[in-house]
DNA sequence: AAATTATGTCAGTACTATTGACGTAATTTC
DNA sequence: GAAATTACGTCAATAGTACTGACATAATTT
């Protein structure tokens, strides 16, 4: 619409670029790459009428077994709300059980069934797949590199939550406190 | 809650590793590392009463001025009612204006004001802060193995939309530093 | 016994997204 | 020139994911 009742500012017509000083390259280059990262699962989770909000409960559950509901609400940084509706899901439906922490019995150990397992390995699949067809050219050097920026990405302050995942790494042991 | 009424699966106790052909390692550090490169502009479009759908809006129509609104929901994968609404409110607080396309008519070319380009820039400018860090010791080299992984985790199909873009690649001259 | 902690749940709200239907103006086709 | 198509806008209804605040329960700690 070419009527404007009040003031409007002019349209600019030229391109921000990176010679702004901003790294638009990277940053688009990341929304796209997630989009499409996240597109494959979803695909899937619509089957079962559950939604990312699930896939990311059932990846945590079944990356660090026995962890509390305040541990998964740490991670996942949302609320106790948020999550109850879909973990009660994946427990109705048998993808999730809880068990009665065994030092403090108020406390809820989240596990997955054999189900849930096979619905995490199912989603994640995809994701690993691309990930593969991306390095492809890369050797472990240059594979190394990419975890290296992406590890550098996260909140200095949040990397522990990474660490906290077994195997992988070597000596990073920094146990609990 | 171990009272369990229907044949519930037994509580897998183990976590799923790389080991399961799957790589969970980057699966795991794209989520976190997205997850937090989204919270910065975030933060501020919240100043604004804006979410992140106003962002992306915002920021295509930056790097590509006077794209029409079917072109913008092409690169989005949204509908045109989702837009709608954020489009209208980018308009209505003056960051986007609309123009009546020069050869067809019905078309909308859309373009940042002023003040569109500065919103646009102030989000930028924490994500791409952030990326700079994380490259902080790597050399070009090194950065265009991450832009070459990026764009390689893209869907094929939909590669074409990054060419678009302006400027980018060749004698890039990502000046400073 | 009282306070705190871990969890669950209820009510109300907001934002982003969806599908379907309809209207209007401009362009293209016959 | 009339009809069909296209680009866009808008209305209504719905869903998924998140939020805040308040309150309940059971277990643990003080």
């Amino acid at each position: 619409m070419t009527d404007r009742s009040h003031p409007a500012g002019k349209p600019i017509r030229t391109a921000v670029t990176d010679e702004d000083g901003i790294d638009f390259a990277i940053i688009e280059l990341f929304f796209f790459a997630y989009r499409d990262f996240t597109s494959d699962p979803d695909q899937i989770l619509s089957d079962y009428g559950f939604g990312r909000a699930h896939h990311r409960v059932l990846h945590f559950v079944n990356r660090r077994p026995g962890l509390t509901v305040a541990e998964l609400l740490d991670v996942l940084k949302i609320t106790k709300q948020s999550l109850a509706r879909v973990l009660k899901q994946l427990i109705d439906t048998d993808h999730v059980v809880q068990l009665q922490g065994p030092r403090d019995r108020r406390q809820r150990e989240l596990y997955p069934t054999a189900k849930g397992r096979a619905l995490a390995l199912a989603l994640a699949r995809p994701q690993s797949r691309r990930i593969h067809a991306a390095l492809e050219d890369f050797g472990a050097t240059e594979r190394a590199l990419i975890e290296r920026f992406l590890e550098a990405m996260v909140n200095p302050e949040l990397r522990a939550q990474i660490d906290i995942v077994p195997a992988k790494m070597s000596g990073k042991s920094h146990g609990d406190h």
